[in-house]
DNA sequence: CAAATATGTCAACATGGCTGACATAACTTC
DNA sequence: GAAGTTATGTCAGCCATGTTGACATATTTG
């Protein structure tokens, strides 16, 4: 694929990608880093505070946004193994951020709800990084807010999206679906 | 996907934030998780084939895009310990992917160079994420490529803006300016 | 020359991924 | 109702990549 070098203007109908598309976009790729990295710097100060970290922080946050969240799905939004959640969580519960409950129809699931502790938690990092959103959208004018949730969307994997677009529309009012939406899908990204 | 932003037409000077702002910044906050995610998961793939991770990839991306590189300006774009950059630097030089010379100005810079197999690697690995980005920003409709660069841009904290807009304007160009630039600063994001 | 700088290196440790294996309880199916 | 599947937990160990602290070496600079 990769084979470049071949910026003459040729009267092509598809102009592929011309060098000045290719630099902008290496610059937005590089940017993305840059902005995840200091994106994700805010919060962990915080989390240094209460001997957590990162994982806590994600945790934390999805389950304080999705009351009574499954492990299983939680598991899906994240994208780890199981046992690498277990470990940050059996901290989270220990130290009452979190706490669980047998599920009503399904015993065998353990609906995870953020206490109040934890809920203040959750606010205090999502602030920090609401923050610098907001902030950041504003220096991009007007529409940026529009422009960057449509990109960052298309941005996920077509395979998770259904799942995302859920997530994040309805993060109040979805309790308990998880069972009655297979979700049947495996990255094909 | 993501009806929100229309805030209900009120005369008010200063909204502050109402509630419908919030819920679509923290939708914002959570595509930019599973954005980067699934940004970073492409790459993953094709590094493991290599024995290399995310580390590695993030090096030879950068001294790909910036010959002649020095150790401490690497460190300040990285924002890692050198001791971690030591690690991964040394098996890319072990495996003849990234090679040092000497700086001809200042002898005990080790000024970093891909070889033509980093290069060639760097580039496969940039494709993949192009690929995505540019599928993104098309999704996202005209306009979203300046946008997404606005917005990522002013995502970086403030300290770091003037050395990152450096960094994706003239990397070609740039070569050895970093002795004459002080770039004195130390994250106030 | 002495001090500061650029880089390298050793050692130890923390976090947060991973795999494999196995256990328990509850649901589903025949 | 027995058998299989599913949701979850857990133990044990490995790997990648971040950290700190201490110290060495070469080179530049005041």
């Amino acid at each position: 694929m990769a084979k470049r070098g071949q910026p003459p203007a040729t009267e092509k109908v598809q102009p592929a990608r011309d060098q000045v598309d290719r630099n902008s976009l290496i610059a937005c790729m590089e940017l993305l880093f840059f902005a995840y990295r200091d994106f994700t710097g805010d919060p962990d100060a915080v989390l240094e505070h209460y001997g957590f970290g990162r994982a806590h922080h994600r945790v934390v946050h999805f389950v304080n946004r999705n009351p009574g969240l499954s492990v299983a799905d939680l598991l899906l939004i994240l994208k780890i193994t199981k046992q690498s959640l277990a470990r940050v969580l059996k901290q989270l519960i220990e130290k009452g951020f979190i706490v669980q409950k047998p599920g009503k129809e399904d015993k065998r699931q353990r609906l995870l709800f953020a206490t109040a502790k934890g809920s203040r938690l959750a606010e205090k990092l999502a602030e920090l990084q609401i923050v610098r959103l907001e902030q950041a959208l504003k220096a991009a004018g007007p529409g940026a807010d529009e422009a960057a949730r449509k990109f960052l969307f298309a941005m996920v994997g077509a395979s998770d999206r259904s799942r995302v677009e859920r997530l994040i529309d309805a993060p109040v009012t979805k309790t308990k679906t998880s069972k009655n939406q297979p979700t049947g899908q495996n990255e094909n990204n």
